[in-house]
DNA sequence: TGTACATCAGTGAACGCGCGTTCACTGATGTAC
DNA sequence: TGTACATCAGTGAACGCGCGTTCACTGATGTAC
């Protein structure tokens, strides 16, 4: 069947932004080619019709990410707001909740380290959020707090995610965000 | 063939060693079993008469993991040394190059928020971490400098890790370390 | 002391499964005549 | 306007591979007689 001119890559657009969704939700090597295309109505065969391997998915996935994170407040919680709200966004329980429209640092960043890391991860992911963040506290140790305050969110996320406990879990965040803005001078 | 006394123990305890050392490395999907056996000399078949599962083998390897860390300072790095040394070793290049040998905090909190958490993690593991650094705080505000602290070391480790540019990974370490030292005045 | 036997840690072939990847193909549509 | 053809996004069977798991077995050793 033949499509108007934008259908492929309105299709790719389509493979790129689900895989981002799962890449951070469950995993790069937990998420299996075969299940993403048919979750999008499509067989596995025609994912390779729009990608070399594997791997390039993976780095224009987190170029997308990356790009979504840095153009606007959506997919969630991790945009552009200033420094304060941005905080509180980044530790509460929707963010802990929807790994999936999420910042990629907490979920992908020990995968990444294993693997050789791709292109994109570095400069349009790490060192762009160590930017905006500075750009933010406007003081003059600004590059070690922001160093500092991202380290402690991606932390603080990942283990309120990683125990079992809700109380716990629930305190992990709120120590962190409250710690934060005091050291920060954000409140 | 039989074996002495002690043998099987003594191989368990391979296997279980062998275990919390790779899932540190590789995470814990990545860990085939097969593999992991043939390290130890053994084939993979005899997993099944130390272990009912891997499951089973991954919460073994996260007690040992966890009560390695509390009665003694190696694996490495993250030991019950005074805090100020606490912080230095575990942003440090050598714990950075060799996550086999050290904190399981960074490398396998994604992994596990992901799947269901096995029961050792939230109580052996990140509530003793959280502890521990409590007590060697010794201040009003403990808990919550401990939480802060802790998510700070782990992200940082992380984002170290993650990053492809030696020197960004460097600055990373460096600057969350002076920043820990300057907020906790342990320095 | 010497022999027969029971034990059981470890062997290795086999299971079904999903992975990433390849490839000959289909068939609806836009274009050329 | 009507027909033949070329295009090419998507199909689905097949590839080799490693995964976790099962199971009938082996064979060196400690024990019983």
């Amino acid at each position: 069947m033949r499509y108007s001119d934008d259908h492929k890559a309105a299709t790719r657009k389509r493979i790129i932004d689900e895989a981002s969704r799962r890449f951070r939700r469950d995993g790069i090597d937990a998420t299996g080619l075969q299940a993403l295309m048919k979750t999008l109505g499509l067989t596995h065969g025609g994912f390779y019709a729009h990608f070399s391997s594997k791997d390039e998915l993976v780095q224009k996935a987190l170029e997308a990410t990356a790009t979504r994170l840095k153009t606007t407040c959506n997919d969630m919680a991790v945009g552009d707001q200033a420094l304060p709200q941005f905080i509180d966004q980044y530790l509460s329980p929707a963010h802990r909740a929807a790994p999936e429209h999420g910042c990629p640092l907490p979920t992908m960043s020990a995968e990444l380290g294993q693997h050789g890391t791709p292109s994109p991860w570095t400069d349009a992911v790490v060192r762009d959020r160590l930017a905006m963040m500075e750009s933010q506290l406007d003081r003059e140790d600004g590059a070690q707090a922001s160093v500092a305050a991202l380290s402690t969110l991606v932390g603080a996320l990942l283990l309120s995610r990683s125990v079992h406990d809700p109380e716990l879990s629930d305190r992990i965040l709120e120590q962190a965000r409250d710690w934060l803005h005091q050291q920060l001078d954000t409140r």
